[in-house]
DNA sequence: ACCAACGTAGAT
DNA sequence: ATCTACGTTGGT
């Protein structure tokens, strides 16, 4: 970047033709028209952030406006034709809106991403031979000539689609940052032995002592493995003609027999299909996390609060109402895409039109070739996954008991000191097993390390950066679900889904698979409100985008790789997240917390996160220190955290000082694990003209060996504190609880749940 | 007419 | 391979 400033000065002339110059494109065709933003999808629906290096550039805030790009946040997911545009062949715009969903698309505008023509699919001559439907942008399709002429369109980029990486704040740069920050990367990777001999040691944990304490946080090499030498042998296979056959594969066989000649049908089914291969991988990927968490769903109580509460409610019972569509459509919004193709039930025999097979293309063939490379990362993955013993051990969240303070599994959770190991190339699986083992409570959770860890490896940043954002998924349109005759089932949608509810998220990717209207059906969000890959060692760009698709209202990440950019990228994308679980993540990755928002968070997890210490927490409480036009608001941007989780870190009163004025709605809070956590920091929580005083309901002081029986002294101050967790406090005396219990009694009666564990009574 | 920003040439 | 700059298009 610094290099990029130099450049700027001199201010080369250059562009003069730039823009204009469509060389190519035009031979082909028509000019080449310029898409513009659909104003209907979630991105553009937003509004600009104000700091990514386009914001930055533009007059509005301060900068010279020279770049002239749209934010980044602002990227629009289906960029659509300019009302502008004609077909080439009869001169007139698109008539979709004339006809009915099974006609329009031979009477919408399509654009060839290879000859960049403009037609309506119904002027073409060619008729015979098959135009290849992008579903990835609107209007978009390999025109017949082209596609029989078996162009590829390499050469050139699809219409309409932006690189991610020429984003500032690309991973790519990321990448290359992180690589440079710590080698300890490669180093790791190569170290980085099989899975399998990892899995049979696991134990060793267990053995571990339970340090609980402090953990001295290693320095932020995030010890991140990317093996990726096993993945590209594979990749390979995906390139360019692959990729193909690849997709063709996969909907000739399922699909077509089902919806034989109806070209929504087709195109649908198509659609599906694609997104079956995304989703379904996706999806795969989550199941460990889904499978357990499905498991854990009727007992999990975290949604007691406010937080959880939303999230796990709707679960169970689906209430169908679809506040979905909207945000989706701006996806679908192009007329060929819309989900309204779905329902075709007619016939597709319509004469003239060219069939169009659908076939998912990407826009440009970097792009499919990431993406390919993706999926075939993830099937790997996959493969290895489902050979696999699927269990899981519980998680944190899971775990936790409704009251919020678990302690035990939590808090024992992850040492950082595993973390060293992992640096060292020492697996980074046993991560997986120390949470759910260490817990120095004595609660240890069952499912001991069964899992294996799957020998994924973490993707490409870039890849991900490539992906193309969609927004949340659909509520999917059919009503009733198609079927080969043509007719439909009996079942109402809203049945199904009641049905679906019940059903765990890995039951919900198998059923993606069996249909494309059951696939956009399992993929509605009422489903996924908690998405959890805790322990999931690789987090990819479909796994991104799959969760967008889902805008869960709780995500867990915990003890993930999942990088800065990743974790901003998907922040960024998930407004209304109310939970969100990053322990045992490194701080670099959390840092992406200083940069995005997410207004609607309430409980935040960051137990064990390395490296957060004060200053840390600083950064992360602070708020925005740009303060130009245009910003937002300087409040904190966890204002209105309810749960904060900081079990094990390094911090002290500076910080808690921070979360006193910063989080005035805080009402639980998890500092056990903290050494330097003491009762003065208690008579700070509590002292007069705190909100947290008032606030507070639960804290979790457990291990905090520094907290005295003083601290119960403090407690009494508190209005709402219903639980004080001072287990395995050394200094805190048994009688001193005895003591607190006796003198509350007068207005609240508490009880002794366990050795100094206060409980309400209620 | 004005603003936003697409798509790409050219610089790094 | 990335990133910047900008002519020009598209929408209002």
């Amino acid at each position: 970047m610094s290099f990029q400033r130099e450049a700027n000065r001199p201010k080369p002339k250059m562009g003069t033709s730039a823009a204009v110059k469509l060389p190519s494109n035009r031979s082909a065709s028509g000019a080449r028209r310029r898409r513009t933003r659909c104003r209907k999808c979630e991105a553009c629906l937003r509004t600009e952030c104000g700091e990514c290096h386009f914001c930055k550039d533009m007059k509005k805030f301060g900068g010279p406006g020279r770049m002239k790009q749209s934010c980044i946040m602002r990227q629009c997911i289906a960029p659509v034709l300019p009302h502008t545009a004609v077909c080439v062949v009869c001169g007139e715009a698109g008539k979709e809106d004339t006809l009915e969903e099974e006609d329009k698309f031979n009477v919408m505008l399509m654009e060839c991403s290879i000859c960049n023509e403009i037609v309506h699919p119904n002027c073409l001559k060619v008729k015979e031979a098959s135009g290849v439907v992008n579903d990835e942008l609107p209007n978009c399709w390999e025109c017949p000539k082209c596609n029989y002429a078996g162009k590829t369109g390499k050469q050139k980029r699809g219409p309409g689609f932006k690189y991610a990486s020429n984003l500032p704040g690309s991973l790519l740069k990321e990448q290359k940052a992180v690589k440079e920050e710590g080698e300890a990367t490669s180093t790791s990777t190569a170290k980085r032995k099989p899975e399998g001999d990892e899995i049979s040691r696991h134990r060793p944990e267990e053995r571990e002592p339970l340090h609980r304490h402090p953990p001295v946080l290693t320095p932020s090499t995030l010890p991140r493995p990317r093996p990726e030498d096993k993945l590209r042998k594979k990749r390979k296979l995906f390139d360019d003609d692959e990729e193909e056959d690849f997709s063709v594969r996969k909907k000739g066989k399922a699909d077509e027999p089902l919806f034989p000649k109806l070209l929504h049908q087709i195109k649908t089914e198509e659609e599906d299909q694609e997104e079956e291969v995304d989703e379904e991988e996706t999806d795969s990927l989550f199941w460990r996390g889904l499978e357990r968490r499905d498991r854990l769903e009727d007992t999990e109580d975290w949604a007691e609060d406010g937080d959880g509460k939303d999230t796990k409610t709707n679960f169970p019972r689906p209430p169908l109402k679809t506040p979905v569509l909207d945000s989706d459509q701006s996806h679908c919004s192009s007329p060929q895409a819309g989900p309204s193709s779905e329902g075709g039930s007619e016939p597709q025999e319509k004469g003239p039109r060219p069939k169009a097979r659908r076939k998912r293309r990407l826009p440009n063939k970097e792009l499919s070739k990431a993406l390919n490379q993706e999926i075939q990362k993830t099937e790997d993955c996959l493969a290895n996954e489902n050979r696999q013993p699927l269990k899981v051990e519980p998680e944190s969240e899971n775990e936790e008991p409704k009251r919020g303070f678990r302690i035990g599994s939590d808090l024992g959770g992850e040492r950082p000191h595993l973390r060293t190991k992992e640096m060292n190339g020492t697996p980074w699986e046993l991560r997986h097993f120390y949470p759910s083992q260490i817990t120095p409570l004595g609660f240890n959770r069952s499912s001991p390390g069964t899992r294996p860890l799957p020998p994924r490896s973490p993707p490409k940043c870039v890849q991900m950066e490539r992906h193309v954002i969609r927004p949340p998924p659909i509520s999917p349109p059919p009503d009733r679900l198609p079927l080969v005759d043509g007719k439909t089932h009996a079942v109402q949608r809203e049945v199904w889904m009641k049905l679906f509810g019940h059903f765990t998220h890995k039951e919900l990717c198998v059923c993606m698979r069996v249909c494309k209207t059951w696939n956009r059906w399992c993929c509605d969000k009422r489903l996924w409100t908690n998405i959890d890959l805790n322990r999931c060692k690789s987090i990819t760009p479909l796994m991104l985008s799959g969760i967008i698709r889902r805008q869960p209202l709780s995500l867990d990440l915990s003890w993930t790789n999942i990088s800065k950019k990743q974790l901003s990228w998907l922040i960024n994308r998930l407004p209304g997240l109310r939970v969100l679980l990053l322990s045992g993540c490194s701080w670099v990755a959390v840092s992406a917390l200083c940069t995005s928002s997410c207004p609607l968070l309430r409980t935040l997890d960051v137990q064990w996160v390395e490296g957060l210490k004060d200053a840390q927490m600083r950064d992360l409480l602070s708020p925005p220190t740009d303060n130009r036009p245009g910003q937002l608001d300087n409040r904190c941007k966890l204002r209105n955290i309810l749960d904060l989780r900081l079990a094990g870190l390094d911090i002290t009163d500076a910080s808690l000082r921070l979360i006193i004025r910063h989080m005035p709605l805080l009402s639980r809070l998890d500092l056990s694990y903290c050494n330097h956590i003491n009762d003065h920091s208690v008579n700070l929580l509590t002292a007069a003209g705190t909100t947290t005083r008032d606030s507070l309901t639960e804290i979790n002081l457990s291990v905090c060996n520094r907290v005295t029986d003083q601290s119960l002294t403090f407690f009494k101050r508190c209005g709402s504190i219903c639980h004080i967790d001072l287990r395995y406090c050394k200094q805190v005396t048994k009688m001193a609880c005895e003591q607190f219990i006796a003198e509350m009694s007068v207005s609240v009666q508490f009880g002794l749940k366990e050795d100094k564990l206060l409980q309400k009574l209620s």
